[in-house]
DNA sequence: TCCATGTTTCCATTATCGTGGAAATATTTG
DNA sequence: CAAATATTTCCACGATAATGGAAACATGGA
């Protein structure tokens, strides 16, 4: 993962309403949350939410998927996993900030990219 | 660790001069580096590096101490942990996306609060 | 086709961020 | 104390972000 992006994902999570949208999309799961049904879950205007969900979508954090009239968004774990990776390998020096569960690994260092 | 300090912690690393910063810290370690070797480092003005240099040293990410005439910064490993412990926690469901050289843990979850 | 429903785009407004030169503020050394 | 060096604060500029109402754009059903 190049920094440009590690930027832009970091950029997209760095903002209190996103960051709700994505926890609640974890939340969940893979099926994810149309877009009415997040707006009503936080309280959101549907043009507020809409701009947000589009944020953290050009940053590929969410999936959208068309169902009918609804339109689905799901958290994209594969881009998270990206990102914790890039966080641990680059800014913990030997995984010296990895969470304490998982410090004491053989090796939890990836390929750099 | 509450929303807004993670918040807080993504937002100082969601720019690229400062990700950027940041990694160098982590690199050069416990020690840190003084602000000059630092703006040397990157290339930066004074004025620039001072100012980001703070936002970090505001979300807690990165500790100063003076150093003769020097102002030595320097990563901090633990508020790292604890940014990486609340994403690990929140954004991804049951560990889905903890990096996958950590994802086969007995327990990765962590003290919620 | 017409209507209801879900979502986005458009727009204006306000607020905050990033930048870097210049001046101000430490701190050490002679 | 004066000079040199390290760093920050001040300032102004342009750029981008966040907000939400209203209008436009789908889509499915009668």
């Amino acid at each position: 993962m190049e920094i440009n992006i590690a930027v832009a994902a970091l950029a997209a999570l760095a903002q209190e309403t996103r960051l709700a949208i994505f926890r609640r999309l974890v939340e969940a799961g893979p099926e994810g949350l149309n877009a009415g049904a997040i707006a009503d879950a936080l309280g959101l205007p549907a043009a507020t939410l809409s701009f947000h969900v589009a944020q953290l979508n050009r940053a590929s954090l969410v999936a959208a998927r068309q169902e009918g009239r609804f339109i689905f968004y799901s958290a994209n774990f594969a881009a998270m996993d990206e990102l914790l990776a890039y966080l641990t390998d680059n800014c913990c020096q030997g995984g010296a900030c990895l969470p304490k569960a998982a410090r004491n690994l053989p090796s939890a260092r990836r390929k750099s990219k």
